[in-house]
RNA sequence: GAUCCCGUAGCUCAGCUGGUAGAGCAUUUGACUUUUAAUCAAAGGGCCUUGGGUUCGAGUCCCAACGGGAUCACCA
């Protein structure tokens, strides 16, 4: 019946899942009365007074058996960590004999009081014990070593990025530390939910499956709706989409938004992704940037519990306010060039002169963006804001009160990484309409990331948007920085994978 | 897309200039009633990612494919 090839240790496991059956034993139960967590009992025991804690439930996943005879530990592992549990012939009587139909991997319930053991740790003195899930394959668990410090060595635990990235249930069970990055990441989304909400914005879903793509320049993956016979693209963006909704009279929504970009994969991009956005109606991008400031100062402290974070060696501080540099003064002060309004040509010759490599056709706004990468963007380690950036680069932000030729946007830097995108939102009619006219030309002559115009929206913003702030983050990249992960991959529990070749068989 | 590295037992890894496949953990059996990477003794477990080639002989050398990683390029 079963097309699974089994080895050995699978068989054996069967064999014992097929005898706890033959002996009236149910192992998969419904349910289990638990009245702790292992880490409440290990924090709440007190050696003077063992019997607070003199009948306990916990129930978890078998990590290690140590068997010596007559009596046994192993150590079982929840959500809140790992508790040793001791087996006792005398106390468990015939039942202790059942021992050797359980296996590390198993899920077991466990009654029982706690003591210290001779050794000095905390353990659990089973009374009862139950299979609750009965596993039938081998985890790979690794063996745990405490050291004097309190940290955990762990031998030989799952190590293929491969393996840990395509089955993450087994990686969490043998690398349960890396659910730090998953609370946390959590934690911060919740904090910014939490921040929004108190101030009256409200949280709001739009389409994934859009008619036309918008709102970064990107290229979509495309989906096919039968009943309509229409090519439908998934988002790069909901930003287009949240506007209609300032235009319709809300004054503050936000959107945690899933997008998706066809693009490539590396340590800082995944096809699939998470940004907020978020839009307050007569609000411009300097009242923004203090709401960031506040923002991610506010997450910071929720999330890591301190002003300021360990990334890779680096220690970045979100105390307040951030730098705030203009994007012009940065190519001054780091090429000690004036870049401001100078044409095609003279950026290349600009770039050549700083030892920037550049394809000789590209844009002067590709060049402006490249010279920005490799010249200025690696010097903002610290929580940067970078302003006023050229029109060219920015067809939905607004033109500057002041300087001619740019628009009201910033972007937040840190880790020479772009983390939050932000501006004043371009809410005259006629500049926007023109504004994407000329992405329409760009993208005519080639460069199908330009944006697509979009009739709808442009009708929208005919109808009249209020002056709005608004704001992007990459959530991702946030919680890495947070969370001191390099790759977007640690940071997500399923990141893309080519998918594996299916099994020959029947061809 | 380019370059480099990797793919051997359930897991972590050895395997030299080609000569019938190794260890630790895990598993099985036995001993052991406060152990903790438990210990001690014995045993079982392999399509060496796949397909070609060179060779008397390939885990090992060559080519290709597949999967992964790293760096770069592209991309916010």
């Amino acid at each position: 019946m079963s097309s699974v090839q089994r080895n050995e240790q699978e068989l054996i496991k069967i064999e014992k899942l097929h005898e706890l059956r033959s002996l009236g034993i149910n192992p998969y139960p419904v349910s289990f009365d638990r009245t702790h967590h292992a880490a409440e009992i290990l924090t709440s025991f007190i050696d003077e007074q063992p019997d607070a804690l003199s009948s306990v439930r916990v129930a978890g996943r078998i990590m290690a058996i140590r068997k010596m005879g007559k009596a046994s530990f192993c150590h079982i592992q929840d959500v809140s960590g790992r508790i040793q549990i001791y087996l006792k012939k005398d106390d468990l009587g015939e039942a202790y004999d059942l021992l050797r139909l359980y296996d590390i991997g198993d899920i077991v319930g466990v009654e029982g009081f706690v003591f210290r053991t001779r050794m000095g740790e905390i353990s659990v003195h089973a009374r009862e014990f139950t299979m609750l899930t009965k596993s039938i394959t081998v985890i790979p668990v690794g063996k745990e070593e405490v050291n004097e410090d309190g940290t955990v060595t762990r031998y030989d635990a799952i190590a293929d990025k491969e393996q840990r990235y395509r089955k993450r249930y087994l990686d969490l069970i043998a690398n349960p530390d890396i659910k730090e990055t998953f609370i946390k990441r959590s934690q911060i989304i919740r904090t910014m939910r939490s921040f929004f909400d108190e101030r009256g914005w409200i949280e709001v879903e739009t389409p994934i499956l859009q008619p036309i793509y918008g709102g970064a320049t990107a290229r979509p993956f495309v989906t096919h709706h039968n009943a309509l016979d229409v090519d439908l693209y998934l988002r790069i963006a909901d930003e287009l989409y949240l506007k209609r909704l300032i235009v319709g009279g809300f004054e503050g929504v936000y959107e945690i938004s899933k997008n998706f970009r066809n693009e490539g994969m590396d340590k800082t991009h995944n096809p699939e992704f998470t940004a907020l956005e978020i839009y307050v109606a007569y609000k411009d991008y300097i009242w923004m940037m203090e709401m960031v400031e506040e923002l991610f100062n506010t997450i910071v402290l929720n999330a890591c519990g301190s002003e300021t974070v360990e990334f890779q060696g680096t220690e970045i501080s979100f105390a307040r306010p951030f730098a705030k540099k203009k994007m012009f003064d940065l190519f001054q002060e780091h090429t000690g060039l004036n870049l401001r309004g100078l044409s095609r040509e003279e950026l290349l010759t600009a770039a050549k002169s700083a030892h920037v490599d550049v394809d000789p056709a590209a844009s002067a706004m590709k060049i402006l963006d490249e010279i920005f990468s490799v010249k200025v963007q690696p010097h903002l380690i610290q929580p940067t804001f970078v302003m006023d950036y050229p029109v060219e680069m920015s067809p939905l932000a607004k033109a500057h009160q002041t300087e001619a030729g740019l628009v009201e946007r910033f972007e937040l830097f840190i880790m020479g990484k772009e983390v939050a995108n932000a501006f004043s939102e371009l809410n005259d009619p006629l500049d926007q309409r023109a504004r994407l006219e000329d992405q329409a030309v760009i993208r005519a002559a080639g460069d199908d990331e330009a944006m697509v115009v979009d009739e709808d929206f442009l009708h929208a913003i005919d109808v009249g948007l209020p002056p709005t702030a608004g704001l992007g983050v990459g959530i991702d990249r946030l919680v890495m920085l947070l969370t001191n992960n390099d790759s977007i991959r640690d940071v997500l529990f399923f990141p893309q994978m080519r998918p594996e070749k299916a099994h020959l068989e029947g061809e």
